[in-house]
DNA sequence: GCCGTTTTCGGCCCGACTGTTTTCAGTCG
């Protein structure tokens, strides 16, 4: 990953790649590293690439991110900060790249970017830098954003140590601390001054996002503590993690009790707990020795419903429904809606309180403020595609390759799951001798996949696929005739994720032209929480599946859900096809398909818009239009 | 800085908890 912040790298191009590239099987990489050209476009009319430089929605949204924290320590109005963090998380939902939405010269049309930001874009993508920034960053020095960090330290604080005591760094803090000179600034005393300490010390052994697949077993075990405590109504999760969230900041869980006083003090004192960050009435939070936190709310059965929804966020969903609210002239909180006469109304069931503010009731998967409450006020929210829709999995290993189970044991799992087709899909031989499956193999792999078939009969159909890897110079690890005898081809990124942008785009564009791909994986190949994926060329990527009418995948691995929602609900839009697969390594793999399934509905999607979605003769008709048997 | 079936100017979500206060500011969710 690049800074935050840095110039991008200057480049231009202008030559062709072949429309697509066969592989030759057998021959070193080094042979064929020809089809990266130093300058390429991508072979369509009119898509001559002129791009300088560019900077992808992920970094314009961080740089709009670090303005708002230096406007903060700085004093700015609150108001002009909202409206920078509100861009940036705009530019992170966009799916398409603001440079394309800039080209057309429409980045004011996008909500929340007006003239100024659209300007500050504009200038970004041009010279990959922004004066507006570098100004600021004279008045604030940016070393005092990691301060920023450290939990009860705000921008008020930050501000109040820069200038009363010139500290500029969490050393310089932590130092001040350690030597009593912070308790004696205003506002400040010996807990806070100690409650910072524990707060630098917290930041360095602080764990990082969780994954959604940790968050849900974390949470569930909570959740059944909870609900065999004394006084509890109810227990429900809220938060990112009910939304379905990509990666996890931490669990945030609600409960419906009367008299929750002593339930918090038996939450805060739990065995796990290594430190309580607060604790009260209503809501309480704790950090538990792996770093992970836990926020926990309580109200009143009668009130629960306000509280499930607020707690639920996200917070630009609150936001909007708050300032809906308003103009209603009613108050939204946690405890209810206030009406202009000061009467609280109590709310228990989440869906009353969108009935008052004249919405549907909005799937937690949809509350992003990405269009869903305009959509809910006219009653034309999405009728989003469920775990029960799924009809098939288009791509899982055995131990023809790196899964540990038997084509039959994978085979029966899905029939246990209600499927109607399963697509074997083995890795080719790009992983080596034990780990991929040279061409040779096939035909013994088909003939099993067939003994299989006719032992479970009409139960489920099979399919045999191979999840062939797009090697490090573009190639396909599968010659064309290889791949031409497979009933379903999945082609992905393993190796080399870290090639300049327009390397890794054109070895993945060499995929999805090539007429045998049906599927393009796990498109990024980014490891979540942390590890960022390929740094790809998203036009390009776009433009070349809806030509060549390929799938993209939504990998439902807890590890990947990729591609990601911003980016699926973009590519169904343009009409290109979406296919949710668990890519699972054993039975137990192929449940993770409901995380797929979660992101799927975060982009927005109906059922029809996910093949694996259709019934049989549907999908084999599609497969048989791309030239298969 | 953004935005408009009440506005092109004047609004912009609202409450809990903590630690410092002698009535509230700061931070957070
Ligand atoms: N009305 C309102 N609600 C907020 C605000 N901040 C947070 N919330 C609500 C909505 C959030 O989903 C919920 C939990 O806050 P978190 O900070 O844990 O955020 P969330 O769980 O969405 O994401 P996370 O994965 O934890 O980073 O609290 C706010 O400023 N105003
Ligand atoms: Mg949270
Ligand atoms: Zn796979």
């Amino acid at each position: 990953m690049r800074p935050p912040y840095s110039p991008a790298r200057r480049r231009a191009f202008t030559c062709s790649l072949p429309k697509y590239t066969t592989g030759l099987f057998g021959t070193s990489p080094h042979a064929v590293s020809w089809i990266f050209p130093p300058h390429l476009d991508y072979n369509r009319p009119g898509y001559s690439i002129m791009m300088e430089l560019h900077m992808t929605n992920q970094e314009l949204a961080d740089v709009f991110d670090r303005i708002a924290n230096l406007m903060k320590i700085q004093g700015e109005m609150v108001f002009k900060i909202r409206a920078y963090e509100r861009a940036a998380e705009t530019l992170r939902a966009l799916g398409e790249e603001a440079s394309a939405i800039a080209a057309r010269g429409e980045l004011t049309s996008v909500p929340g970017i007006g003239k100024a930001i659209a300007e500050k874009i504009e200038e970004l993508l041009q010279t990959g830098r922004l004066g507006f920034l570098e100004r600021l960053e004279e008045e604030v020095p940016p070393s005092l954003l990691e301060l920023l960090k450290v939990p009860g330290v705000g921008p008020k604080k930050v501000a109040l140590f820069w200038k009363e005591c010139n500290i500029l760094t969490l050393d310089d803090l932590k130092k001040a601390a350690e030597e009593g000179r912070l308790r004696s600034l205003p506002g400040m005393g010996e807990k806070s001054e100690a409650s910072i300490l524990a707060g630098i010390a917290s930041l360095a052994q602080r764990s990082r996002r969780m994954t959604l697949g940790r968050a849900w077993e974390a949470a569930q075990r909570w959740l059944g503590w909870l609900r065999s405590q004394a006084g509890v109504e109810r227990a429900e999760p809220a938060g990112s993690l009910r939304r379905w969230k990509e990666t996890i900041g931490d669990l945030d869980l609600v409960i419906a009790h009367r008299d929750p006083v002593a339930l918090m003090q038996a939450f805060t004192s739990h065995p796990e707990v290594a430190r309580t960050l607060g604790q009260g009435e209503n809501k309480s939070s704790i950090e538990l020795r792996d770093g992970a936190r836990i926020q926990l709310w309580a109200q009143p059965p009668e009130s629960f419903g306000a509280l499930w929804q607020y707690a639920t966020g996200s917070k630009d969903h609150n936001v909007r429904l708050r300032e809906l609210a308003q103009k209603k002239g009613l108050s939204l909180s946690e405890r209810g809606l206030l009406d202009e006469a000061g009467n609280l109304r109590r709310i228990a069931d989440e869906a009353d309180l969108y009935a008052a503010l004249g919405l549907e009731w909005i799937p937690p998967e949809l509350r992003e403020d990405r269009g869903e409450i305009e959509a809910a006020a006219r009653h034309a929210l999405p009728r989003l595609v469920t775990l029960e829709d799924i009809r098939a999995d288009l791509h899982c290993h055995t131990t023809w390759s790196d899964g540990v189970s038997t084509i039959e044991e994978m085979a029966r799992a899905a029939i246990q799951h209600g499927y109607h087709v399963l697509a074997i899909t083995d890795h080719s031989s790009y992983m080596g001798i034990v780990g991929g499956m040279k061409p040779e193999d096939l035909p013994r792999q088909k003939a099993e996949i067939a003994a299989v078939q006719q032992k479970l009969g009409d139960q489920i159909l099979l399919l045999q696929g191979a999840e062939v890897d797009i090697r490090s110079d573009g190639v396909m690890d599968y010659p064309d005739e290889v791949l031409a005898s497979l009933d379903l081809v999945i082609a992905s990124l393993h190796t080399s994720l870290r090639q300049p942008r327009e390397q890794i785009t054109a070895r993945l564009l060499n995929a999805i032209r090539n007429p045998h791909v049906d599927i393009i994986a796990h498109p990024t190949g980014r490891l979540l929480p942390d590890r960022s994926g390929a740094d790809l060329d998203w036009q390009a990527v776009f433009a070349a599946l809806q030509e060549h009418g390929t799938a993209l995948e939504i990998n439902a691995s807890p590890s990947r859900l990729d591609a990601d929602d911003a980016h699926t609900r973009y590519a169904a839009s343009l009409g290109i096809p979406i296919v949710i697969n668990t890519d699972a390594h054993a039975p137990g793999g192929l449940h993770e398909m409901r995380f797929g399934v979660a992101v799927a509905r975060r982009a927005w999607l109906e059922a029809p818009r996910v093949i694996n979605t259709w019934e049989t003769h549907r999908l084999l008709d599609w497969l048989k239009q791309r030239g298969k048997r």
